[in-house]
DNA sequence: GCATGTGAACCCCTTCACAGCC
DNA sequence: GGCTGTGAAGGGGTTCACATGC
């Protein structure tokens, strides 16, 4: 049925990132923070190898990566950071803005009203909200907590285009129907339960604990193939080592191993109901 | 060099868990939240099929990721949930418990501090430290915030097995540093960079803002490919959706679709640095 | 010469289907 | 009969190595 010729039809060959591995998605995101950084130092050119030793990921994924996007550097030279910057931001649909209201205003929905990395990387929370009376009316960081049961008015008004659901477990089923009723599309949730909503709506799901337990496995993992680690730990005095400045590039390898595992990666999509 | 002939030589084959996949460690973790919520019920016996829809995973894959941890179930029967959860926290290294040091008082320290989740997950936050005077001294859910410059002597003292990061961007690799200084080996960080270590140091990172993006790159693919979502958002009145009681096994199948798209997944293992 | 872009091999994970056991 | 456990098939992502183009 409707056989979706991909005719990309527009001027300038614009989309097609139909089948962006999510992977990639991921990854896409880290390079534009590295991007970020090395514009704010001036750097205009930059070589798959020095991004990717930015990024922690080595450079054959890098460049098969920004593959996905089309051409976007010059052979023998490098990418120029400008123009990569902004094709990445265009193809992760960045580039008007986010506008985010928070359903839960306990500890960490208050707390991430007042983060600064979502301003800085295009996030604006517009609007937060709570069922709890000793919260509703609470200033936060420039924001007044607003009754949940005037969800459908604030949305309607704030019209913001990505929801975070900070509420207890128990509530969150609830809050994201009806996030989903009034028109939101894109869903982040910190409560530790799975999320029912229709196809059409993206939620991720960020588990706090699932993270540390992950961490937990890997040090049992660890500690069953090496003998004895010779786990005398903080005793009196350590060698400090600082300073290390890293002017955003720092090229040569370091004495260290770079571990850094960055949660992200989705799972199944579509339907995963009884078949 | 010393082949490592795998003899599991212990008395009742205990370990093994050498080589389980790190997607099947992340949903392991998912489990167990299912598990204890069905202990809680009074649920004694759960079948694959059951679990499997309560995680959000088919059933395949699920008894595919227990396989891994030997027979644990009973053939035409299914899996006595008190024996399961407790192999499953076995193998994650969770029976004793973990006692986490938090490094960054600001608004996401503080609030993780509060965060309910961890101890009824058995993480217990053992301390909280930070190099602002402003927040030293300042009690935080039964504890007082540390000066981040008595870091050693807090680690000797309470002894944890995480660390948590929540320090701005650019103090992050400093905090690692001395944390692995100190002996620590599983580490979590929520600062935006990443975190060069040894080898042999776990160290997993949680971006808010990759989420975000990730969500926004979603929205953008699925309005690639249907038309015109008729977006009209929240107008006036919508239909409440709100009761549909779980009683954490729902079993049937719910007219919206399983959706849940956990975040979870490490990267490469090993050395990344250039070869 | 040098760095990007990419086909192909490789590996990990998911999915299927069924054998095995209660 | 029913449900677990698992070999085998399939798909997605990573890595390699080289062709391509400045």
């Amino acid at each position: 049925m409707t056989e979706q010729h991909e005719a990309p039809g527009g001027v300038s060959g614009r989309a097609l990132q139909k089948d962006i591995p999510q992977a990639t998605v991921a990854r896409l995101a880290t390079y534009l923070r590295v991007l970020a950084m090395l514009a704010d130092d001036g750097v205009a050119i930059v070589s798959s190898e020095e991004l990717a030793v930015a990024a922690g990921v080595n450079s054959a994924k890098l460049r098969k990566d920004l593959s996905f996007l089309g051409p976007n550097g010059v052979r023998g030279v490098g990418y120029d950071v400008a123009k990569l910057r902004s094709r990445i931001e265009d193809v992760l649909g960045l580039s008007q803005g986010h506008r985010v209201v928070l359903v839960g205003a306990g500890n960490l929905g208050r707390a991430l009203v007042g983060y600064g990395g979502f301003q800085r990387r295009g996030f604006t929370v517009v609007g937060i909200l709570d069922s709890d009376p000793a919260v509703i009316g609470m200033p936060v960081a420039g924001l007044v907590v607003r009754d949940v049961a005037e969800l459908a008015a604030a949305v309607a008004e704030l019209e913001p285009t990505i929801a975070v659901i900070t509420v207890p477990d128990d509530a969150a089923q609830d809050v994201c129907d009806r996030l989903v009723a009034f028109g939101l599309q894109s869903i982040l949730s910190f409560a530790p339960c799975e999320l029912v909503a229709p196809a059409t709506v993206e939620v991720r799901r960020v588990d706090l604990a699932v993270e540390m337990q992950m961490l937990s496995f890997e040090r049992v993992r660890n500690a069953e193939q090496a003998p004895l680690p010779v786990a005398h730990a903080g005793s009196g005095r350590i060698a400090h080592r600082l300073p290390t400045s890293h002017p955003a590039l720092q090229h040569s390898a370091t004495p260290h191993t770079a571990t850094s595992h960055t949660a992200t990666e989705p799972s199944s999509k579509g339907s995963v109901v009884t078949p």
